[in-house]
DNA sequence: GAGTGGTCTAGACCACCAA
DNA sequence: TGGTGGTCTAGACCACTCT
């Protein structure tokens, strides 16, 4: 047994993927399809809210129900370079602090930096853009030590501001040098927060990467959350002969 | 302005995030909040609908709609093996081969494995296993001169069904020792047959992970669609000082 | 049988956009 | 102004699960 807006799914989806309705176009308005399956509007809606969290369409008021272009930067693939090498592919590499201070770090950050509860980590917060929107959320933490380290090193206060080198520089001048990171990535639906800001439309799910950077232990911890649609992350491995 | 399913879905997703409906527990039926409201039934669907789009809940006929729990295999922290490694961390790791066969490749089959448009490759079609569910789709290509030159070199045929020893061995023995990989990750949202055959609730995204690992020239390339609550990927990748 | 969510209707009003 | 999608109602019937 089928439903009728399973079936108005179905066919709409078909019609979507054989390019009757490329995308770009517009699938025919709500009343149209009333008329044309004898439903009622609830049941047309229905349908078209599927498609819509499947990230097929996004419905616009006042203009009809556009098909979403699916070719973003996803999938793009990049004969790439000589070693280990991770690379994040957004257009703009435009990069804006949002906030540098100390906190005290959750029970993900105290595992993942193996320090005590109550220590005290700088927290900073970046957004990154491609063109005017918002693709990645960055939340970077630095224990304590560390910061202290680099301090010393090298009279750079990490909880005051951007750096005026990267951290990797940094650690390597407070005999900190990184030896390795761990990537780990997975998705889920964004929050409503995170859909605001990143300006995600129904059925766009968020690509999230935790991050360790290791020296002798942990230095540095670091989340990603990007835009599904606008966002993919490449690794490339040697693989030992 | 605000409308009235929004702000009984924030309502529910406060209770939820502060624990007042924890996971596995049931939020209050759709009669019971429709008296709460004072709205239409319809109107509470709406809320409970975004929810569940948003992966916070599952609505379960005859039971009520259950809070899901959200701490999956995901964001796992492994501080890892000696050298660039990459896993992917699921439960089970039953291996089913679902096809194996000659086929004419797509177009980006096509590109990343750098062969000419109309040559052949053998495809492969497996599914992974996380206890009885299907916790991730991969789909192989190899090409018709690696195929030749493994069948000459080992007497195998990749085309026959699953072989006896690792492909990367096989590659070894046929003077194609595999000298790197790049992995391109990505999400979205399932298909309908994706998320029939992975048993997918509303809400939850698939980790797409597109590999080519190469030789001289790309020797093999795959693509893995793994449920996005059931699943993470990790990299390790060493720096050089 | 009682309670749950799932589907569907016919009609209404609103918010938004283009011409 | 006319057409689009967005919200909401009051009521109905169905499919499923538990006891």
């Amino acid at each position: 047994m089928t439903t009728r807006w399973k079936e108005i799914a179905r066919s709409l989806r078909d019609r979507i993927e054989d390019g009757t309705y490329p995308p770009g176009s517009k699938i025919p308005a709500i009343p149209e399809l009333m008329d044309e399956w004898d439903v009622a509007r609830d049941t047309v809606r229905d349908a078209v809210s599927r498609l819509a969290n499947e990230g097929l369409v996004t419905p616009r008021r006042g203009i009809g129900t556009v098909v979403r272009d699916i070719t973003p930067v996803a999938l793009a693939y990049r004969p790439d370079r000589p070693a280990a090498v991770w690379t994040t592919q957004t257009e703009g590499g435009l990069d804006e602090l949002i906030s540098t201070e100390w906190a005290t770090p959750d029970r993900g950050v105290i595992d993942r930096l193996e320090i005590p509860p109550n220590s005290q980590v700088v927290h900073r917060v970046r957004h990154q853009y491609s063109g005017k929107q918002v693709a990645q959320i960055m939340e970077q933490w630095v224990p304590d030590h560390v910061v202290t380290a680099i301090a010393n090193a090298t009279d750079v206060d990490l909880s005051a501001g951007p750096p005026a080198t990267d951290l990797h520089s940094l650690l390597r001048h407070a005999k900190l040098p990184p030896a390795s990171t761990t990537e780990t990535l997975s998705t889920r639906m964004p929050d409503p927060d995170e859909a605001d800001l990143m300006e995600l439309p129904p059925g766009v799910p968020v690509l999230i990467t935790v991050r360790v950077t290791r020296s002798d232990g942990p230095v540095e911890t670091s989340t990603f959350v990007g835009a599904g649609d606008r966002m993919s992350q490449s690794f490339t491995v040697p693989l030992g002969g």
